[in-house]
DNA sequence: ATCGTATATGCGCACTCACGCAGATATGCA
DNA sequence: TGCATATCTGCGTGAGTGCGCATATACGAT
């Protein structure tokens, strides 16, 4: 039992927990899109309900959980609100995410060889 | 309605769903620890139990699970079994988290309408 | 003022998940 | 064979969460 490992930093049990946090806010297709299409550009509740095809109550909870998260950030006009991604960490975790999703080769059946580059629009 | 934007790729819907998959096995803390160990070098259930500070039977059902991702793969020598990071995309997600954990700025100012009120304290 | 639109919030339900426990399995040794 | 260690798996439970619904709020127009 190697109790002692001679350089091993385990990150702080604080930073561990927010990457979590972070990670679970990641970890929904609704928000991955909401963040993506945010990421493109700052949008409207209304507008990302229909981009990432949900419902705008739900879009709207969504955008307060990243709200309070930081991820996001909202500024109003009207009677609408126009959201944008707060930074480029999320960007930079989003793409790592979603090349990831691309590369992936654990033990598929039907495995699709080509990437599907898929930008069907709309 | 701006149905039709000039330029926009929405990922494809399995790729968010496959990207979500990922940063919902990355999304609690246990399991981000044992990563980072195994980041670090191969290790037994055992050891990294410790190191995660969690029950060997909760480390190995979060092994099987990464497992099943293909996020790390076991190697079986005796009566241990020593696992190690799949690959190098683990690495900068789990990077890429980490760091976004520590280069946090929560509940700053920018958000609309004061919606922060102002409990300082903590 | 009222009305309509856009967004936010509270509630309830169904679902998932991490954990603890017990039992099963695998390997090594006498 | 039998025993001990290490790991895996099935089951139940409690906590957390996404979504739909209804309602509340904010803003502009009339």
């Amino acid at each position: 039992m190697h109790t002692s490992m001679p350089d091993f930093d385990m990150p702080n049990e604080e930073q561990v927990h927010l990457a979590a946090e972070a990670f679970r806010l990641l970890s929904d297709p609704t928000r991955i899109k909401i963040l993506w299409a945010l990421l493109q550009g700052e949008s409207s509740v209304a507008c990302l309900a229909e981009l990432a095809d949900a419902a705008p109550t739900a879009v709207s909870q969504h955008l307060a959980k990243l709200r309070l998260a930081g991820l996001v950030k909202g500024r109003r006009e009207g009677t609408f609100v126009y959201y944008s991604a707060a930074d480029e960490h999320v960007r930079r975790l989003l793409a790592e995410g979603l090349y990831h999703a691309d590369h992936l080769d654990r033990d598929l059946s039907g495995d699709q060889e080509s990437a599907t580059p898929a930008h069907a629009s709309s």
